[in-house]
DNA sequence: GATGAATGAGGATTCATTCAT
DNA sequence: GATGAATGAATCCTCATTCAT
């Protein structure tokens, strides 16, 4: 008896899920090149060429893995940050959810900064695509904020300086090398915003 | 007539660098699997065989490519940091310095910031090996410096959090998709600086 | 619909036994080092990337050719040693039944032939785990009858002798550079054991 | 000033002398294929280029390293078997002599009984003059012996058996990987013998 | 939807041989 | 005569992708 549409539906979102996080971890474990379709399918307990039944190939595979966990991080972080603090507030919110994020999801924060890095090489073709991705979940939220403290006063520097000033803290703490110590976060977003806004908060 | 071995001395010193630059190019342009052998040959002018004359094998290549750039690096760096100005203007200088000669020499910049992040997948052999190069070479001297501050008051954040700062903030500025211009460096040490020091320098 | 898991064992098996006849057979044309993977490939009508599906490397297919060959041998000969006779007619059985299969198996007997002496020299590593397979399977069960011979006064020279004896006469009838003639084999078999045994059988 | 034509012809001598000692040490521990012309020319002492200079290439150094130790031991059998014993007894005393001189020349005898084995893979076009080579040297002098010991009566099978059995038991003596002892030579001659001329000697 | 057998293009590496000096 | 730098053809092996079932 062949399934309902639903049921068809509900499969290939769960493969796909599965494909995409044994995909996450096998990377975590041995980069790009060294995750080999075989391993992926292995780790999710799937045949070979299920894989080719729902991602093109495996640029599709890691294309989709960014798409698939940049919006759920983008989400996490819209919650957090969506408020009405100050902006030095705000943005110290979104160091101290970054890191946390990045504790407890750290195979997404291994990825994203290793894979990002490395799409020009791997994908030259879609790079803009995928610029497009980072810009809309990550840069350009946090540059709004930032665009806004600068009208309002609170940062000091220019816009170009303050993104990049900050993007360079956020990932100075999460560095996947050295995710910084939960006991150091405070004084880390003290001493970072300080640069920015001229007092430690 | 045989070759003098002084000429041949002379002829394998040039080999190498040939090499080396060769592979410093491809690099940037193709990452390390993307890095062909006969690439590097071609480059490099040379044939395929040569390499594996003068290297064991492509990791022996790229890890001769790092102790060659790092100690080249560090002779650089050390002409300017020893001087007997405050810690906060050395650290200054050494930013500057750094940017100076990351866009002088991009493509060491960029070999650096890319491939000393794969190490662990690419040689997890050597990692140990590897991280004592970059430790001795790059780490040390700057943490020497910030412990220095530290211990006369300069610096008012813990060491270890003092370190990752300024590394962070000097990899934010040479990062090599947004390397930073040259015109807005000074602004961006001094507000770095702030964060370290609690002024702008 | 997926094979069945026996269908597959079965795909298994039977590719496996083409790639190691095909490898016996462009063996006893080429040797080890002219034995190139695509020519094992090509006459086992496979794509090349087939055999390491099945093998790990080429080393891995020879030592499995020893493996299956010694052991099919074995079989071939148990048949007919263990019965009842003496042994002096016990060993003229296996010198016989020997030159038999040799003629009938003749790229096996070259294979034994050749491949056993280099052993050494190919895969020096694994030497004990091969000499272990023809100890078990050709030399300890010849031993054990010489053995027997000698303690029942059979045979009149010392085990060691008559092993290194026995096996040379073996290996002068089978030399598959001149094989012996099936109308020469009675009088080899009976001048033969006259050394061993003091008369003609 | 140029040397004179003695002097050169006493350097080419010494050189080619150097080449083939070393070939047959570097066989001795890799095979054929394991001898690469470099390891021949580093255990040589000498320049790489040079064996090119003596030798038209591989195949002509193994070819040579033929001739030249063929010869030498055909002379040294020579020595002792051009005698007016009975048939039996200097057949007796090649088998001993050959066992003395592959004990003391076992690079030698190791080279013989492995190389020439592979020659038809090796060098298909050189077959016949190496099978030549070999009996001239060794095959027919025994031959002959065996010939004149049929017709004397003294050996009681036929010639082309006598022949094959005296080389098995040769060979079983001296193989290499299991080198007869001293101590059991004379009873080795004597059980040989026996097949042969139906007594022990 | 699902499986795993099958393919072959692609890339690292080796080594006999040549050649400028 | 002598050296060792230089070359590139040849070969092993990997792995993304396809396909019969």
């Amino acid at each position: 008896m062949p399934r309902s549409p639903e049921q068809n539906r509900a499969i290939r979102e769960k493969r796909m899920r599965q494909i995409l996080e044994a995909t996450l971890h096998v990377y975590r474990e041995r980069g790009y090149h060294g995750t080999e379709m075989g391993a992926i399918a292995r780790r999710a307990g799937l045949g070979r060429g299920l894989i080719y039944y729902y991602f093109k190939d495996k640029q599709d595979v890691f294309i989709s893995l960014i798409r698939w966990t940049l919006s759920g991080w983008k989400e996490l972080l819209e919650e957090v940050t969506e408020t009405d603090q100050p902006v030095a507030a705000r943005l110290g919110e979104i160091l101290k959810k970054t890191c946390a994020l990045s504790l407890e999801y750290s195979d997404v924060s291994y990825f994203h900064q290793t894979f990002s890095r490395d799409i020009g090489v791997l994908f030259p073709d879609r790079v803009d695509e995928v610029v497009q991705l980072y810009e809309e979940n990550l840069w350009r939220p946090v540059r709004t904020l930032i665009q806004e403290g600068v009208e309002t006063g609170e940062i000091q520097v220019p816009l170009e300086l303050g993104e990049r000033f900050f993007f360079s803290v956020l990932f100075g703490a999460i560095n996947y090398e050295r995710m910084i110590e939960e006991s150091d976060l405070d004084q880390w977003v003290s001493t970072a915003l300080y640069g920015l806004v001229g007092r430690r908060e």
